[in-house]
Parts: C-alpha cells; sequence; structure tokens
RNA sequence: GGGCGAGUGGCGGAAUUGGCAGACGCGCUGGAUUUAGGAUCCAGUACCGCAAGGUGUGCGGGUUCAACUCCCGCCUCGCCCA
C-alpha cells in the first residue's frame, strides 16, 4: 500500500493504543469544571459478542462524550457487565464449570470489540456486577430495602419454570412463556422474597413529569402502574357473615351489580361454596391455577368460571346477588374479588352473556341489549342517585358508603409489589441469616460481601431447593450477634439488582468504604443523557427508579431521580432471504436477477424482507468484520448516518460503503499519494468562500449535535468536504477547523489528520470551533418567486433591499411576467428573505 | 378496542413557529482514467412530456396567497396495553 493510503487498520490501532496508554480519557472529579454524565445502558456479555446494533447506541453517546469534552465539560462515560444472568448458569449445569470463567471470558471478549470501536470510556471505572466488590454494595442496598420495611416473605403463586427450575417475574412471562426462551411457566405457591414497589407507586407517577424521556416511555410506565380511583365496598355473604372487600372504579353502578366474582385464589372461594358445587368450584381453582396471569387477562379469552352455590348481600339495596368464581379476576389485583356490573362493564358482559346472568342498566346512553355501555349518562334504576351524572354519582355514592362504614374512596394500581427472589446461582446472595426461632436479620455490614460459595453443581437440590442449598457448610452459620446457629437465605436475586444502581457506582467506581462517597454522587449525579434500547422501558427503568427513590429517602443520594434525559435507540435491521420452503439463506448465498432475489447455487427464487437481526434468519452482522474492512470509524459513520438515531433502520453493505468512501475523501483532501500534506492546504490566501461553507457547517453541525441529529450532521460535514474538494487553495485554518467538527464522528482519522497538521496533542480536549453568525449572511439573496403559489422565477437582490424594490425586481422578472400576462395583479406577498408570492386572476 | 409512533424518489432519509419538496448518501445511467475494476474522478438522476408545461409527500375532504407541515374523516404498518 503506497505510505498516502488511508491505512485505517494501522491509523485505528495505533490511535487505541495512544488513548489506553496514556489514559485520555479517565476521568477525575473535577469541581472547576461543568460535568457531563453520558451513560448507555451497559450489556450483558452474551457469548455471542457484539452485534452491530450495541454500537449504534455506544457510538451516539461517544460522540456526545468527546463533543461535550470539546465544549469544556467534564465527562464521565464509564462502561460495564451487567453480567449475572441464566446462560452463564446453565453453561455451567451443562459443564460443570464455575459460572464465573465463561463470565470473565465474554466480558474479555466484549471489552476488546467495544476497545476496537474507539469508543471513549473511562476504562479504570469499569465495573462488573458479578464482581464481589460489587456486589457487596448491591447487598447492602438491600439490607437499606430490608431494613426501611420494604422487603418482606410471603407465600406468593409465582410463575414457576420446570424447564429452568425458577421462578420468574410477572414481567419475565408472556403467554405462559418465559419470554427470553419460550418455555412454559406454571403457576405455584412458594416463599418469596417481595420488594414494596407498591409504596412507592405514586411517586414514581408524579415524579416522571419532570423527566425529560420519551413521551411513550413515560407513557408506558404510567400505564404499568396503573393508578386508578374509585372506592373498597364492602360485601356480606348472605346466612354466612363472612364479609368480603371489592374495589371498583365504579361504584356509580352499583345498582347495576347483579352478581360478584371471586378470584379461585380467594380463600372465601372454597369457604363458602356450597356442598352442592364443591366438586365444580374445586375443579375449577385447580384448573384456573395452570394458567398464567396474562393468559387469564386476555379479552378475548373464552369467559370461564362456576357458582358458588352462595349469594351476597347488596349493600346499596340489600338485594341477594349470586357469588360466582372465575378466572379473570385475578387475585393479586385489589382484592381478588369484584362486584359485577354487565350493564356497563365489557368483561361482565361478556361472561353474564356466557353464562345467562341478569344485566341491569343503570347509566342511559347506550343499548345494553347488545353491548356493555361503560360511557358518560344520567343514572336511573339506583335510587340514590338516579338522574346524576356519572361523575356527581361517583361523588354521591362514595360519601354515602362512607357515612355508613361500609366503603370508601381509595386509589389502587395495577402495579405489584416486586418479586425479588430467585432459585438460582448465578446472582447476589441475601445478605440475610434465619435463626431457629424463625427470625430474619441482615448480616452486619462488616461481614459483607456474602460470598457465593463454591459447588460441585449449579442444580437444584433433589428435593426442589435452590442451588446454594447444596452448600451446607455456607447455608450453615451462625448469627454474629448471638452465636446461635442460623441458616443463610439460599435464594439469589434477580438480574435487574446490579443494575439498579450501577450508574451510581460509576460515579466512585474505585471506592473501598463505601458503595460512592458523598462528594462524587453530589457532583456527577443526575445522569445528563441515558441512551438504551426501548426493551428496558418498563422494568431496569422502574426498577432502577424505585432503589434510586429508596436511597434519596434514606440520605444516601440527593436527586430524586437518576435518570434526567433519556433516549431510545432504534433497532438495526436486516434483509433476509427466504426460500418457498420457508428456510432462510445467507446474504452470499443469494442473488439478484432482474426483479427477483434468488439462490446462486440452484437458481430458486427468495423473497426478500427486512427483518430483526437474527441467528436463525441468517442476517447478523458482526461489527468485528465491518471494522476489519472498512475501519472502525466507518462503522461508527454508518451507524449514526444510517437514520434518526431512534428510529428503527436496515443495515446495507453499500450504506457502509458510501461513508468510508467519503472517509477516504477527507483523507485524500488532506494526504497525497506519497503520505506528504496536500499541497492545496496553505498557511493563508486560501479561497475565501471556505471560510464561509465552513462557519456554516460549524453551525449547523453544532446544533445538530445539540439535538441528537447525527445523520444530519454528517450530511452537513459530507457538504463540506464537496464544496472543498472544488476550492483551489484552502487556508490551514479552515482544513484545522474541519478535522475537529469530525473528531466526535471519526475519532481515529481526526486524531492522524490532527497530528499531521503538527499539533503534538490529542485533539479530545481542543476547544470546539466557533461560528461567527456575521459570516453567514449572504451580500446578495436569491428569492424565489411564485405566481398563485407557483414557483415560476428567482431573483438576486441585495441582503439589504426593501420590500418595494423586491415586489418590484420580481414583477420585472421575465419568465414571471409571462404568467402575469393579461391577469390582474390582487396580491403581493413578500416573506421577508424567503419568498415572494404574486397572486393574479 | 385503547395509547404512542410512522407512512416523502428505485432505497436509507432531508425539509415543521405553514414559505423553493427530495439536502446528504446508496443505487442506477453516461463519460474520463486504468493492463484490469466490485478502485478513483466528472456529469446526470421524483414522475409524465421532444418541449412548453403538467403532476407529485398513504387516501378523501377542508382552512390559507401558500400545506409533507394545520383541521376533519379514513387506510396501512410498527410498538405498547387490554
Amino acid at each position: 500500500m503506497p505510505s498516502g493510503a488511508y491505512d485505517f487498520q494501522n491509523i485505528e490501532a495505533r490511535w487505541q493504543e495512544h488513548w489506553l496508554k496514556n489514559k485520555t480519557f479517565k476521568t477525575e472529579l473535577d469541581t472547576s469544571k461543568p460535568k457531563y454524565y453520558v451513560l448507555d445502558m451497559f450489556p450483558y456479555p452474551s457469548g455471542d459478542g457484539l452485534h452491530v446494533g450495541h454500537p449504534e447506541g455506544y457510538t451516539a453517546t461517544d460522540i456526545v462524550s468527546r463533543y461535550k469534552r470539546m465544549r469544556g465539560f467534564n465527562v464521565l462515560h464509564p462502561m460495564g457487565w451487567d453480567a449475572f444472568g441464566l446462560p452463564a448458569e446453565r453453561h455451567a449445569m451443562r459443564t460443570g464449570e464455575h459460572p464465573a470463567i465463561i463470565t470473565n471470558k465474554n466480558c474479555e471478549t466484549f471489552r476488546r470489540q467495544i476497545q476496537a470501536l474507539g469508543l471513549s470510556y473511562d476504562w479504570d471505572r469499569e465495573i462488573n456486577t458479578t464482581d464481589p466488590d460489587y456486589y457487596k454494595w448491591t447487598q447492602w442496598i438491600f439490607k437499606v430495602l430490608f431494613e426501611r420495611g420494604l422487603a418482606y416473605e410471603v407465600e406468593a403463586p409465582v410463575n414457576w419454570c420446570p424447564a429452568l427450575g425458577t421462578v420468574l417475574a410477572n414481567e419475565e412471562v408472556k403467554d405462559g412463556k418465559y419470554v427470553e426462551t419460550g418455555d412454559p411457566v406454571e403457576r405455584r405457591m412458594m416463599r418469596q422474597w417481595m420488594l414494596k414497589i407498591t409504596a412507592y407507586a405514586e411517586r414514581l407517577l408524579s415524579d416522571l413529569d419532570d423527566l425529560d424521556w420519551p413521551e411513550g416511555i413515560k407513557a408506558m410506565q404510567r400505564e404499568w402502574i396503573g393508578r386508578s380511583e374509585g372506592a373498597d365496598v364492602t360485601f356480606t355473604v348472605a346466612d354466612s357473615g363472612a364479609q368480603f372487600q371489592v374495589f371498583t372504579t365504579r361504584p356509580d353502578t352499583l345498582f347495576g351489580a347483579t352478581y360478584c366474582v371471586l378470584a379461585p385464589e380467594h380463600p372465601l372461594t372454597r369457604q363458602i361454596t356450597t356442598e352442592a358445587q364443591r366438586d365444580a368450584v374445586l375443579a375449577y381453582v385447580a384448573e384456573a391455577g395452570r394458567k398464567s396471569a396474562q393468559e387469564r387477562m386476555r379479552d378475548e379469552a373464552k369467559k370461564t368460571g362456576v357458582f358458588t352455590g352462595a349469594y351476597a348481600v347488596n349493600p346499596v339495596n340489600d338485594e341477594r346477588i349470586p357469588i360466582w368464581t372465575a378466572d379473570y379476576v385475578l387475585a393479586e389485583y385489589g382484592y381478588g374479588a369484584i362486584m359485577a356490573v354487565p350493564a356497563h362493564d365489557h368483561r361482565d358482559y361478556e361472561f353474564a352473556k356466557t353464562f345467562d346472568l341478569p344485566i341491569r342498566e343503570v347509566i342511559q346512553g347506550g343499548d345494553v341489549t347488545k353491548e356493555a355501555y361503560v360511557g358518560d349518562g344520567v343514572l336511573v334504576n339506583s335510587p340514590l342517585i338516579d338522574g346524576l351524572r356519572v361523575p356527581e354519582a361517583k361523588q354521591k355514592i362514595t360519601a354515602w358508603l362512607e357515612e355508613r362504614g361500609i366503603g370508601k374512596g381509595t386509589i389502587n394500581y395495577k402495579l405489584r409489589d416486586w418479586l425479588f427472589s430467585r432459585q438460582r446461582y448465578w446472582g447476589e446472595p441475601f445478605p440475610l441469616i434465619r435463626l431457629e426461632d424463625g427470625t430474619v436479620k441482615a448480616v452486619p455490614q462488616e461481614d459483607l460481601p456474602v460470598m457465593l460459595p463454591e459447588l460441585a453443581e449449579y442444580k437444584p437440590t433433589a428435593d426442589g431447593q435452590p442451588p446454594l442449598a447444596r452448600a451446607e457448610d455456607w447455608m450453615h452459620t451462625t448469627d454474629p450477634e448471638t452465636g446461635k446457629p442460623a441458616l443463610r437465605e439460599t435464594n439469589t436475586m434477580p438480574q435487574w439488582a446490579g443494575s439498579c444502581w450501577y450508574y451510581l457506582r460509576f460515579c466512585d467506581a474505585l471506592n473501598k468504604q463505601a458503595a460512592w462517597s458523598e462528594e462524587a454522587e453530589n457532583y456527577w449525579m443526575p445522569v445528563d443523557l441515558y441512551i438504551g434500547g426501548a426493551e428496558h422501558a418498563v422494568l431496569h427503568l422502574l426498577y432502577a427508579r424505585f432503589w434510586h427513590k429508596v436511597l434519596y429517602d434514606a440520605g444516601h443520594v440527593s436527586t430524586k431521580e437518576p435518570f434526567q434525559k433519556l433516549y431510545n435507540q432504534g433497532m438495526i435491521l436486516a434483509h433476509s432471504y427466504k426460500d418457498a420452503n420457508g428456510k432462510y439463506h445467507y446474504p452470499h448465498e443469494v442473488e439478484r436477477q432482474g426483479e427477483q432475489w434468488v439462490t446462486k447455487k440452484d437458481g430458486a427464487p427468495v423473497d426478500v424482507q427486512v427483518e430483526k437481526m437474527s441467528k436463525s434468519r441468517y442476517n447478523v452482522v458482526n461489527p468485528d468484520d465491518v471494522v476489519k474492512e472498512y475501519g472502525a470509524d466507518s462503522l461508527r459513520l454508518y451507524e449514526m448516518f444510517m437514520g434518526p438515531l431512534d428510529r428503527d433502520k436496515p443495515w446495507t453493505d453499500e450504506g457502509v460503503q458510501g461513508v468510508h468512501r467519503f472517509l477516504k475523501r477527507v483523507w485524500a483532501m488532506f494526504v497525497t499519494e506519497d503520505g506528504g500534506m496536500h499541497p492545496k492546504i496553505v498557511a493563508s490566501g486560501g479561497d475565501v468562500a471556505m471560510e464561509k461553507v465552513l462557519h456554516k457547517t460549524i453551525k449547523a453541525v453544532t446544533s445538530d449535535l445539540d439535538g441528537l441529529l447525527f445523520n444530519t450532521a454528517i450530511a452537513r460535514m459530507m457538504e463540506f468536504v464537496n464544496a472543498a474538494s472544488k476550492a483551489q487553495q484552502i487556508d490551514n485554518s479552515v482544513m484545522e477547523r474541519f478535522v475537529l467538527l469530525l473528531a466526535p464522528f471519526a475519532p481515529h482519522i481526526a486524531e492522524e489528520l490532527w497530528a499531521r497538521l503538527g499539533h503534538g496533542e490529542s485533539l479530545a480536549y481542543a476547544p470546539w470551533p466557533e461560528w461567527d453568525e456575521a459570516l453567514l449572511v449572504e451580500d446578495s439573496i436569491e428569492i424565489p418567486v411564485q405566481v398563485n403559489g407557483k414557483l415560476r422565477g428567482r431573483i438576486t437582490v441585495p441582503k439589504d433591499a426593501d420590500k418595494a424594490a423586491i415586489l418590484e425586481a420580481a414583477k420585472a422578472e421575465d419568465h414571471v411576467q409571462q404568467f402575469l400576462d393579461g391577469k390582474n395583479l390582487v396580491k403581493e406577498i413578500y416573506v421577508p428573505g424567503k419568498l415572494v408570492n404574486l397572486v393574479a386572476k
């Protein structure tokens, strides 16, 4: 290769080494500078390594980090590994190898791949959630929760996954299957640790208002929290004296209640069932236990249920109404019991139709013989509230219930407490011991971390206990206070735990005395920009916000919210090729024949579609390959040039080539074929127009960066290069400032050119170029002229020409005249500096 | 069914307090250069039309001198929730 060629492999390797060796991006706490905290959602280091989706968000945050440094900010930009997780544990179960071994191997791969992209992380702050020095503090935070009464044990119906031998959170289960693997999940009662996230429901909801997050994500969190106002109402079981509570958002429809439903799990369900109904009810309860909550909630699912034989007394009119049990009522929501108003609730309506139960209209406005009417209207058949409209009726009936002590206005949340224990090995051990009398105590801070014990086998025990129960010596311990024998908790924490606070550890990652220092937390928090995938819209972000608020209440952090600005990158899609049999083919196995794509081997036609990248679709693009062929700068640039960051976009190899060509042109603009500086770069006396073009570019790139509009910023730089390639001579200072603009996007080539321009130091902290607004004003401006809204000509006028002169010139323009000829000019519009529109009839 | 987002050339996409639709890139066409080209450079490229001109931002209406942009009614796709 000639010495003047764009040898990206050499350039990139050298600069990556330079940055690492010189710790160019090491960040110190420096209160004399404004701070900026840019965070990526740290990855789970899977065995597959990075795919091109990862670098999209990482490149965006890296560009922002580099840009902010050049603007004088002290930038915190760290990376780490969310490394607890099931795949490593499965590997351990198969091979007997400790999960830490495969985990560390995967972390190495990820680190190597990420470093090959030239991302400007402060590697001295690298963290790993499986490191005892890290999970020591995860356990400390659990203790904070525990000591504040926010962690408790229950015997709870859980989602048990037999294939995995563990329970799963509701969010991890969809359609009766584990969302990650598709393994079936069943309901089972087990002792579990729960975190009382519901205690924070109101704040998690209301504090969303002040966050700079995508509205869609906020809406999803609001939906998830699911606040609803309504009333608790007490019903009495006829002839038994037993009572049960229902929660309803529609107390105004109490007179329309024609039956009640208890969840199959409701304690009263068995108790009140009459002898005649016993067998049917018990069979039904057993059946319901096998379905997941999601299955049961489906609207389109056929309504099922069984009459218990018992009756409830409606407190507003003493009417006896039948009590049914049905699985569309969930034990976990409200009180696990409802009053059913089929006339005004869709699900109750369907149920009543299915089982031929009465439907009584109490609000006018619909036709309840055809469907449930859920809208507003005037109350009827409701002696206490007849004639009122819904909102007033709600108020009045709630007050009436409260007066009599048989109900009260309440607020209910869909949000459930967080099921926080897993029957797995590869997670944080709980810092808890249980004494023989059943007392549960937190392990003292000086004894943390509670380390994971070494095991010979990682499977659950034969009698179904978690793998940690295999470590007899570890499990049997003593209470450090009393010396009495005690057992360690054998559940471990879910994978979410480590990611709930990693952003805080980054502030002070090497601190041995504390999870973080007050000083570091005060300086760095909150995260100013957090970028990651929208798949974490609810879970991770809600859990982390919850922990953060608890830490805030406990005085450990100074901000109410952890992530001030959130942005979601879109997915990178890819073309996939599927033949008539549904078999996928690799891109290199197919070719285009006219309009049709066919396999190279036998010419069989294949369908081309744009889909999510996945191994099974044979359409995964590996960033290592791209880096090897085109370089990290090209990969970075292409990922950003594809389109707006938040949108899903298809990957094309031609697109990478396009930006690679651009970088080659940039290179050739500076470096001649024999490796010298290009003679068109001159100390002074270059094309004056280029100074203007540069200022326009600086302005555009700067505002695009502030708005995270990387694709258009790159387009503006391409325009600069197009203009520069036409110029005969360009001032050295213009070219230097262009290099600085390019630096955040393509840092390797920029550093190399900067060095070749004679600078001895990295440009990482060089000041960002400024633009002069005055230089952007042209002496003369071109104004398009429309006749009746259609473009008919252009005039060039001095920039300070007045309206009259401009209109005069517009009317005089040859082509415009043709269209005015023979018509009456009825209106003349001039938008200053923009356009002229002449209206003629 | 509800919420959110999207729909612009052959493709990815630009343009929004309403003011020149298609920036930039890909692809394609033609040319130059080269022993060679899946390299590089130059020119062209929304559609119809020889042209003048006309048409055009998912569809149908409306407001306006002027609508991709605002309003009303639909359609399609994606995500989330039911």
